[in-house]
DNA sequence: TAGATTGTTAATCGATTAACAATC
DNA sequence: TAGATTGTTAATCGATTAACAATC
């Protein structure tokens, strides 16, 4: 597996590959860390760094090809694959997240959605029947599903975690407002969305502060 | 303003004010760091270190009150203000966080959202009249807003911006998948949730990996 | 007082940046 | 070849952790 990859260059990855998306768009066909470093407010050697980390995929001289480096990070992230996703917790963020086009786009296919409560299951959302939580364990069984979105009240969060997990789920997206916690072996990102709301919080404080007032 | 504060030390202030939530709806009124150190899983000298960036909360011997360290948490984010905030686009991912009920309780209370598509424009969403951003000019003279939240496609999210920041808004949080630009004295939260997904994506290959497969 | 736990300094670790040799 | 730009090592910076003196 070679050397240990740093979460905070796994969490720049996303941002290259937006970049390059751009550039692609703009027709543009090769790119250096130093322009890079400009556009993206990053440092061109961390940016070099970065992108050395999975190999030498640019050329001296002449800088980094844009299709190819955003073939490499596509390929890094996992983009090259295709996802079936089910979402749990039919709420507003459940189906915003269901319908969310630009998942699609890159692969991550979102099939169905599940809730527990009774008034919720069965009526229609974008086109899908909410499924009952309960038919959970047989349709995991039939179906290929590797991603879980946990959209439930924090309440249900860990419970609903577990149960994914115990029927094979592999990887978890947690939108629920409190950390899920699950074995070595399983993938977790929690979103935190209010965590970030917080941050804005602060952050609008201390403008406020900065201009004397 | 003593000393500046870490950006790794206020990312991690909202997982502390969550985590006092819970001891407070527990009915524990004390917390020593190395508690919090085994419950958070984060390392009990980085606790006390955080905690005493700003000022001395605890007591040695005996530990941390709970509802004082939430409430100084609190203060220091912002969240014993109330805040009026509108949203940007009305889409799905719009229409879910303006009805998202957990940030209504720390403040944050969404007045109003916007459009610039004639067919939004006038229907409603929960309870509330769709704008056209054509009025936000007038719209944000009359009112008093603090934050608003940019749920645009990523084509329309800078000059969304741009927009809001002419009109004197101090604070923005991007959903749109683009980081937005301003000027300082405007702070901005960028979520990015397709970065979140991509690194998932990357997470659940690692663990794939791992087994042998 | 003795025990516990904070506040704080010193040591370690990891991430970023600068510098430059390698090479296209 | 000369110029440009990467890949990579060395230097710096910042964040985490360990250790312990202060003190409740």
């Amino acid at each position: 597996m070679s050397e240990k990859i740093s979460p905070a260059v796994i969490r720049r990855l996303p941002k290259y590959y937006r970049y390059l998306e751009e550039l692609e768009s703009k027709k543009i066909d090769k790119i250096s860390s130093s322009q890079m470093s400009i556009e993206m407010g990053l440092n061109a050697s961390q940016i070099r760094r970065d992108l050395n980390c999975f190999g030498g995929f640019g050329q001296q001289g002449y800088g980094y090809s844009v299709e190819k480096l955003k073939k490499e990070i596509a390929r890094i992230l996992g983009l090259d694959q295709r996802y079936n996703v089910i979402v749990i917790g039919a709420g507003r963020i459940g189906q915003a997240l269901m319908g969310y086009k630009n998942f699609m786009l890159e692969g991550f296919n979102v099939v169905d959605i599940f809730d527990n409560d009774p008034a919720k299951v069965g009526t229609e959302v974008l086109g899908r029947e909410v499924m009952d939580v309960a038919r959970l364990s047989s349709y995991l069984e039939e179906k290929n599903i590797d991603i879980a979105i946990i959209c439930t009240p924090k309440e249900y969060a860990q419970q609903s975690a577990d149960l994914l997990v115990s029927f094979g789920i592999k990887a978890i997206w947690n939108f629920a407002p409190t950390d899920v916690a699950v074995r070595r072996g399983v993938a977790v990102e929690n979103v935190h969305l209010s965590d970030s709301l917080y941050v804005l919080s602060y952050k609008l404080k201390e403008k406020i502060k900065g201009t004397g007032i």
